[in-house]
DNA sequence: GTTAAAAACTAATAATTGTTAGTTTTGTAA
DNA sequence: TTACAAAACTAACAATTATTAGTTTTTAAC
């Protein structure tokens, strides 16, 4: 039957949409062609439409599975007993997390969304916005609660988030740092800051 | 004689440049076609190639000029009287005002540099990783200072550069935020961090 | 007004793109 | 072994791409 096989517990479509992640954060969504997806996986490209439905259903799927899991961790953590200071902590842990364990596509997430299709790429957007807004609104309650220093909410998580996203490029020091360290120097200059 | 009208100070290839770095931002460079960027300067596709000589010739001017304007401005710095903190603080402030002033072609610079084509590319990637290195080694000095904390100066310098480049989702909330509130309250944080 | 150069135009090229149609091969269950 | 469905294959498509060639228009200097 298939030359594509499947690992445990993984779909076809499940090691296209890996491979497919790998080169769209390699030489980007548009520059990459189904037929060079279709090499990496082994197959002539007509056969991945046996799989998918599009080059840019792969794009969704990669896309939103990882806006999800950003959306349900915010959910759970929300939910947790803890000030504020406390929660940002382990936002800020798991971006880092995803970014060193699911490299690829949170990249591409991060990078490619512009290239969806409507109506995802206004979901998309909208996904993104409501996550934005509910680190605001928890920063702001940290202030409130003089956890926080006094400052403008909107840029102290924007200046988080833009960290932990551009993380990518962390990629070439790798053999310098362990992502233990990584993960806990980060976190205490995010928080902390750096002067003495 | 030209349809296309540079402004004061301004060649037609400037102009050219100029609209394609709109584009590219918007859409990515592979994405955007000869013929979008002729339409946006008002002028046939072809005519296009009386004043420059490529496509990737464009994504090469565009992201050598911010590579040159980095490493410029880290030169001047570097030779100004002042400790570590001083001249960290003036870095991570023009990287700010880069972003907000040039905001176009520093993102393409930031995003799109993967497609130069060699030996451009690896010209880039040379100049990007030695800015790095001398940010690492300012850092560490720094640290000898004894002006800032003890930390993995990689990390320090990876976490503050991902910030600023990441800054180009502030757009969004522009309305909400000046740019010399954003400024200071984010170099603010990148220094002292947000906890009390 | 004439002339020469600069820069616009139209037309065309070869390459690459995502995707469909139709056919053959493969694997599984009976 | 037979039969059916899943999934591979080849061939082909229409569209779009960056770029070149050749021609006409525009501009500026005299």
């Amino acid at each position: 039957m298939a030359k594509i096989k499947p690992g445990k517990n993984a779909t076809k479509k499940d090691v296209i949409t890996q491979k497919a992640s790998a080169l769209f954060k390699k030489r980007g969504y548009s520059s990459t062609s189904m037929r060079e997806i279709a090499e990496t996986v082994g197959v002539e490209a007509p056969s991945l439409y046996n799989h998918i439905g599009s080059k840019s259903e792969l794009l969704q799927t990669i896309c939103f599975k990882i806006a999800e899991a950003f959306t349900s961790y915010l959910d759970t953590t929300e939910n947790m007993t803890g000030n504020a200071a406390f929660k940002m902590e382990n936002i800020i842990r798991f971006h880092i997390q995803m970014m060193i364990n699911n490299f690829d596509e949170v990249y591409v997430a991060n990078h490619e969304w512009k290239h969806l299709k409507e109506p995802h790429l206004g979901n998309f957007l909208i996904q993104r916005r409501g996550y934005e807004k509910r680190l605001i609104i928890l920063m702001e309650s940290g202030i409130a609660n003089k956890e926080f220093k006094t400052s403008n909410p909107h840029v102290s998580v924007l200046t988080i988030l833009s960290a932990v996203r551009g993380l990518e490029f962390w990629q070439q020091h790798k053999k310098n740092i362990s992502s233990q360290l990584l993960e806990d120097d980060m976190v205490n200059h995010l928080l902390k800051g750096i002067i003495k």
